[in-house]
DNA sequence: CAGCTAACTTAGTATGTATGCT
DNA sequence: AGCATACATACTAAGTTAGCTG
């Protein structure tokens, strides 16, 4: 780790120095009393050492080890459920090491304990064989809940939370689509109601109800989660929509010649900042002048609201909504949305793609998906421009070409030189599309920096709306989901018709 | 109704591998 | 072939939700 900047702050230190003396013998514990002192390159070399080895291993080695990696998958990666052979997503048990939580995390630096086979809780069918604990050691207890999925859990040593070995999440399948479509579908059919009722709430003469429904409303016009409550002191400073404090949102009657302008600044899930600056409706606007009156600046936006209100609430406006359903639906539509907006029927397949992107972009932004921008970013933007470069000296060049070829031809009739004009006006279309392509390349990297677009397009949505896409424009479908992806969407791929609409 | 907690579900990062380009 | 880059996936932290308890 020492290659972290993390090693550096006074927090991981000072918890990394608090759990090692709690290990220390008391030899130890007399000689090292200072982190200061201590020297870790030998051990940091070695390790280094280790992974150069790993890598610098022949192609045989490299083998050996992948086929001992399915082997073990093979064996340990599967289980039976209801007779179909299942993969489990995580069987390794998480290794020991220096906890890292995301962003300023109160208890980075702390020892994560080595699981032990007393740690672990199994749950399997009665009857059936599952893995022996080691030799000399029992497992804390095998039981047989067929309520739940795991297969194995765990107490882990930081937070005190249970963690879990499960299956790979199951998909959405056509069975289950036909059989109970997705809670978005049904909130898609409901939303109007549902909206009309959260602007009537605005008015209400109870403060609650009015803290309900502006939080609601930036559910589900910005997407921002529920927002729990969290423990002060056990977990980064983060916040969703009903832990907004005063200082996270900043009041505006008029910005940059709009009305009514509310900013947010706020860490949110992962640390992830989430910047925003929305014009909203006159009646929030009050209410939020209302809300922030006579509070300090870490005072709660809504003190008379909490997650369990507010999803108890939406539950009796629709059966099995939740907070977190609005993301889901806002992201379906605008993909669908921009999908429509930004594709221009008379542009080749490389621009439409990038439209794809673009709309897929969209809802990273609307989520707040972000990644941290790939640390080879610059070097990589500069190749790129680099080719871009030489390949418009390479246009110029058969440009030049073809207009000496056409001079030359000018005067003659004969089929030779008509046909070197053909080949350099070729030449130059060929070249312009792979100019064009790299253009397009460019731009995407560039726009992608510090989007992450495989949560939303993975995770989110609906993969009919992309199919449907593909087939309405004649975009091979290989252009967007590569053979792993085609193979989870395969029932999407099937069903979805050119005018699917979610 | 607050507080707790089990059980999922979502999410970003690290790393190894496949792919595509010159 | 050899490199750069894109992609796949493993990993696990950090959310949400709902149900329980007193």
């Amino acid at each position: 780790m020492l290659d972290h900047e993390y090693t550096t702050k006074d927090i991981f230190r000072k918890n990394f120095f608090k759990d090692w003396r709690k290990e220390m013998t008391s030899e130890e514990k007399a000689k090292i009393t200072d982190l200061k002192k201590c020297n870790f390159t030998e051990m940091s070399e070695y390790f280094k050492g280790l992974s150069e080895a790993r890598k610098a291993m022949t192609k045989e080695q490299k083998l050996k080890i992948k086929e001992e990696n399915e082997r073990l998958l093979q064996e340990y990666g599967f289980c039976i459920m209801d007779n179909h052979r299942e993969r489990i997503a995580n069987f390794r048990i998480e290794p020991p090491g220096l906890f890292r939580g995301r962003g300023d995390h109160p208890k980075m630096g702390m020892l994560k304990r080595r699981i032990r086979p007393q740690d672990i809780i199994i749950n399997c069918s009665k009857n059936s064989k599952h893995p022996e604990p080691p030799p000399g050691t029992k497992w804390k207890e095998v039981r047989h809940d067929n309520k739940v999925t795991w297969l194995v859990s765990w107490t882990e040593n930081i937070q005190g939370s249970i963690k879990y070995i499960m299956l790979n999440p199951i998909h959405m399948t056509c069975l289950t689509i036909n059989m109970c479509p997705p809670l978005v579908f049904l909130l898609k059919k409901c939303v109007d109601r549902i909206r009309a009722q959260y602007r009537e709430d605005w008015k209400s003469k109870e403060m609650r109800v009015r803290q309900r429904a502006v939080a609601i409303y930036f559910i589900d016009k910005l997407a921002l989660r529920a927002g729990n409550e969290k423990e002060e002191g056990e977990t980064a400073d983060t916040v969703g929509c009903c832990s907004l404090r005063v200082e996270h949102i900043k009041l505006y009657p008029e910005n940059e010649g709009q009305e009514y302008v509310v900013e947010f600044d706020f860490l949110g899930k992962d640390s992830i900042r989430y910047y925003n600056k929305v014009p909203v409706e006159k009646r929030v606007f009050k209410n939020l002048q209302l809300f922030m009156e006579n509070k300090e600046p870490d005072d709660d936006l809504f003190d008379r609201l909490n997650t369990s209100v507010l999803n108890k609430h939406l539950q009796e406006l629709m059966d099995g909504l939740s907070a977190k359903v609005f993301r889901t639906y806002n992201a379906s539509i605008t993909l669908q949305q921009q999908l429509k907006e930004l594709t221009n029927e008379d542009e080749n397949i490389p621009a439409k793609i990038l439209s794809y992107n673009r709309a897929n972009r969209a809802v990273a932004i609307l989520c707040n998906h972000q990644r941290a921008p790939p640390k080879t970013f610059e070097k990589s933007m500069q190749n790129l421009q680099a080719k871009i470069d030489a390949k418009r000296d390479q246009l110029a060049n058969a440009k030049r070409d073809l207009k000496a070829a056409k001079a030359d031809a000018k005067g003659l009739r004969d089929d030779k030189s008509k046909k070197t004009v053909e080949t350099k006006r070729k030449a130059v279309q060929r070249i312009e599309e792979q100019l064009m392509k790299l253009e397009v390349q460019a731009t995407d990297r560039e726009e992608n920096k510090q989007i992450a677009l495989g949560t939303s397009k993975l995770n989110y949505l609906d993969p009919r709306i992309s199919v449907a896409w593909c087939k309405k424009w004649g975009i091979p479908i290989e252009k967007i989901y590569n053979k792993t992806q085609r193979e989870k969407f395969a029932w999407a791929i099937d069903m979805a018709e050119k005018d699917f609409e979610f």
